[in-house]
DNA sequence: AAATTTGTTTTAATCGTTTAAAATAATATT
DNA sequence: AATATTATTTTAAACGATTAAAACAAATTT
């Protein structure tokens, strides 16, 4: 590459100090009282010389990267996609760019991924935090590092966060297949200590007792995450093998949805004819299934747009403290009859 | 944000010069003959006082900051998952960082976004260039800025790319829909200047005629990127309704699949009794579907790798010429028939 | 004892900006 | 004409690291 045109490039070639270049670059020609014909030379000659100022010289300076770490759990997730957008679109409209990287849902990753993230000067953090990563949150809060916690967070631990509240939204799923006549209501979800998949749990179980169903612990299945497709397979003939047999599947997250539905799809058993279908979370895959999977919807644009303009918050001034729980939505489809 | 700890700080704590800091802090206590307890002493007060180097002032000094832009056509493609994760992947393995963003293909938003990354002085880009974007590139080039294109190039350009032979995985598409026993084989693709994409059609066209097809205009379905549903849904009618109808559809794209096979559900033709479908690209929403979509596989794993690694040379001399064209695979389903 | 060698540490400039304070020039006021 | 005011520009230190060159100290050789 180049050597690149510096400030100094522009001074000498015109013959003024860096500091003259230095306001007119920033716009601060009136405060600072640069002559109009100077300011139109510098102008002139940055623009003849193709002049980018250094960022990173610039963020030594002002100890401002203008620039949010994002630690996702999985980049292939839905939610992932959704959020990473709206946060890169918040952050672009505020002169902020994202470094971005994915845990993969380990915890190591997300440790050493802070650490690289936190060693380039990011302004703050948007977290989606793995299963047992409180340590590290607590080493931020610790070091007064400015961040966000989206999708999960810890009961425990007070931080700044932007959310839907799963157990809701996971209370309104159970009971619309309550309402259409399921009884036998079989749960999919992670085995997991994730605090908001717990609460999608603890939804699922009220549901069914505010409407006289006693839960049954073989309708539960739980999902290995590094198993996700043998014990979805195995969960579904499980839960299709009992007498009285499930009469209805709800998935706690749209990954479980898919594989589920493959698999239901495999035993060529009808949907929702022999079995209803819900799933907590919408997929475009669902779209080529052979009925409308009836689905919740979390509001994921206004996660990722509250989370940048949160942290914003932060960083022009720590006093901040906000838990931002959002309701989510709830698509009828067809898949758990009328 | 609490002041970090800066090397000037374990030097006062210990009564030393900066430099025997740095010294020791970047494990240069061999070369630079450092004494074994200053170092001992030194590495003890770093960890004290949890010291992290400020990446941002290194970069400064070093002209390097070990980071990767990387701009890509739209997060929410499958193409765009897979190539950023085994992206960040492979420049993790390399102590490299990845920035990202989404030109979400317009050439604004594209140019906008690359001198972004270049302000903050990127070591090297990687590239999913959008439509007329070839100025951009020139630009690029003109200021021996390091790239890599992906997925996309221009043939006109001399650059560094990484993709696969969209004219010879067309070609095979095709080949296998007429093998399949198909002869009025419709093509829905974007209408697009597109190299990539406009070599699909040649591939197509070019099967059709080597097997003694004569290609109907009548069965090529353009869509327009900002009407995709609606070309897509008119597209599809518009063939099944010709005389003697299509008896099978070459889907361009993944995304274009997704959307024809949505319409192809709802129009409830039976796939393959009625109609043969093919996708150029994969989906896991293919999975859902009532059968198995026979589809085309780029080898996204090693592009996104080989793109890495190629910039990589790139940055560390600057004489590298590459061109790799990659082999695509082809997944049987049973969409085709037999 | 002086000179040399070896081992260890410090000095100081530098990367490209920002910015408070000082300096200079031009104009207005007395 | 001296002084004050205003307008414009420059100086120079700083951000936090790196690193060649110089400096110092101790040990070895002459």
């Amino acid at each position: 590459m180049k050597r690149k045109v510096a400030l100094k490039d522009i001074a000498k070639e015109l013959g003024v100090s860096t500091a003259l270049v230095s306001y007119v670059m920033n716009n601060q020609e009136e405060e600072k009282g640069v002559n109009k014909e100077s300011a139109l030379k510098i102008r002139e000659a940055a623009a003849r010389l193709n002049y980018r100022p250094n960022q990173i010289a610039k963020s030594l300076k002002t100890n401002k990267t203008h620039t949010i770490g994002l630690i996702v759990a999985d980049i292939a997730y839905r939610f992932t996609t959704g959020v990473t957008r709206a946060i890169e679109a918040e952050a672009k409209k505020n002169n902020y760019t994202v470094i971005f990287g994915s845990s993969d849902e380990s915890n190591k990753k997300f440790h050493e991924l802070a650490n690289v993230l936190i060693n380039r000067q990011v302004d703050g953090l948007i977290l989606v935090p793995v299963e047992n990563s409180e340590q590290e949150i607590e080493y931020l809060q610790k070091h007064d590092i400015p961040f966000v916690l989206i999708d999960r967070y810890f009961p425990g631990l007070d931080a700044n966060m932007v959310a839907i509240d799963n157990y809701k939204a996971a209370y309104q799923c159970t009971a619309h297949l309550v309402k259409t006549g399921h009884r036998n209501i079989a749960f999919v979800n992670y085995k997991t200590t994730l605090f908001h998949l717990q609460e999608r749990n603890r939804g699922y179980r009220q549901a069914l007792q505010d409407n006289g169903i006693e839960p049954q612990p073989g309708l539960v299945i739980d999902v290995r995450e590094k198993h996700l497709e043998e014990d979805v397979r195995k969960g579904i003939k499980q839960v299709m093998a009992l007498n009285p047999a499930a009469d209805s599947v709800f998935f706690a997250t749209d990954i479980l949805a898919i594989h589920g539905l493959k698999n239901i799809n495999a035993m060529k058993i009808k949907v929702p004819g022999e079995l209803g279908v819900l799933s907590f979370d919408e997929s475009e895959a669902f779209e080529l299934f052979s009925c409308p999977v009836t689905h919740g919807r979390q509001p994921i644009e206004d996660i990722g747009k509250l989370a940048v303009t949160t942290l914003l918050d932060l960083v022009a001034n720590n006093k901040v403290k906000r838990r931002i729980v959002l309701e989510s939505d709830f698509i009828k489809g067809k898949s758990c009859g009328e």
